[in-house]
DNA sequence: TCCTTAACGGGACTGCAGTTCCTTTTCGGA
DNA sequence: TCCGAAAAGGAACTGCAGTCCCGTTAAGGA
């Protein structure tokens, strides 16, 4: 592997015109040898390269793990978990965004390798929001037994769920909706592991 | 349009060969020429009544939304919304079934037809179970401004999630807790419209 | 029972994704 | 600046999905 020079262009180039092709057509909607004319790059070098269209994906979301996304810190549950949701709300009712999201999860459901490096990417999402609760417990806001992780997903469910089987994108509503329900669920007990 | 004889037949040899084939390979993982190998009927027919694997997605969803799923009435919110999270886990977590709601999503995802299909699909299942949270409303249980349906959604969305995110069957302990943060939810007033 | 017509089915054609093989570029160390 | 290795690119080939044309089957009314 060389990680410097042309391969790397290659690669971003690559990447640049899979994220597009997704957002535009779905994780079906195109192929290799699209996604090489789209990138002009050679068809060969993505064959050989990737190979096939989950591979791209795949490589495409473990680049997307890689940027971070820092938790707020308001200083209430409540808050820290409105941030979250509005974080989130955002991020899948942007066009181009919640198109990708919406073709990653699609591309998953079919391919093992994709949905591996879609869970090491919410695995680490979740991982960063976490805090927030535990800080809450560490406040006495709920009980140590809470489990972190679930109230974290708890926000994200509704907006996802919404994007993916009404195919609308989450409101302002939906994301105050979904971190309200999640932290009157964590203080009434469900979460506790 | 003839609804009896050899075209029902046909109809329904395909849209069980295009349920196993999404089953087994995804919305992405076939096409029409091999839907007409699997129902063992003619390529041609299949173009020409279909055309495409998006309009083939969306008649099996259709056809799909024609049996009905009763709400259950156990006399309490915790009851009906358990009874309900049960039987949306039961659904996803089943191998078969869980994949092929799984591949319908990712169809959607791409296919506006497609997505119109399942969002009338879902809208009936969820205003079967609707008359659980308004029952509960009836009863005093639950402020009567309370939105009946996004009460019903919280339910599956978590389960639905976790299907679709991490690509693991949501199990008995997530339909637990989904029905309690719905239901602690609804009580802390989060579904008021 | 017969006849009309709508729908199914077989087979040849075409375009393009995916493969193969070989040449050209360029990276990075000496 | 030069050289060897590694990766990119070009071009021809192949298999199969999608299309087209026309003959065959069967549904359903008279």
């Amino acid at each position: 592997m060389r990680p410097g020079g042309r391969a790397a262009r290659v690669r971003s180039a690559l990447l640049d015109a899979a994220a597009t092709a997704l957002v535009e057509c779905g994780p079906a909607g195109f192929d290799l040898a699209e996604l090489a004319r789209r990138a002009g790059i050679g068809k060969t070098t993505v064959y050989r390269r990737w190979g096939t269209v989950g591979a791209v994906v795949g490589d495409l979301v473990a680049d997307m793990a890689e940027t971070s996304l820092p938790r707020a810190d308001t200083g209430t549950l409540d808050g820290d978990l409105a941030a979250n949701a509005d974080l989130v709300r955002a991020t899948l009712a942007d066009p181009r965004q919640g198109r990708l999201f919406a073709a990653l999860v699609a591309a998953a459901t079919a391919d093992p390798a994709t949905a591996d490096a879609l869970r090491d990417f919410y695995d680490r999402r979740i991982s960063e929001w976490q805090p927030c609760v535990a800080d809450a417990v560490a406040r006495g806001e709920l009980d140590p037994g809470t489990d972190t992780a679930a109230v974290v997903r708890a926000v994200s469910a509704p907006l996802y769920y919404r994007l993916l089987t009404r195919g609308e994108p989450p409101t302002e509503d939906d994301a105050r909706r979904a971190a309200g329900a999640a932290a009157a669920a964590a203080r009434a007990g469900v979460f506790l592991s």
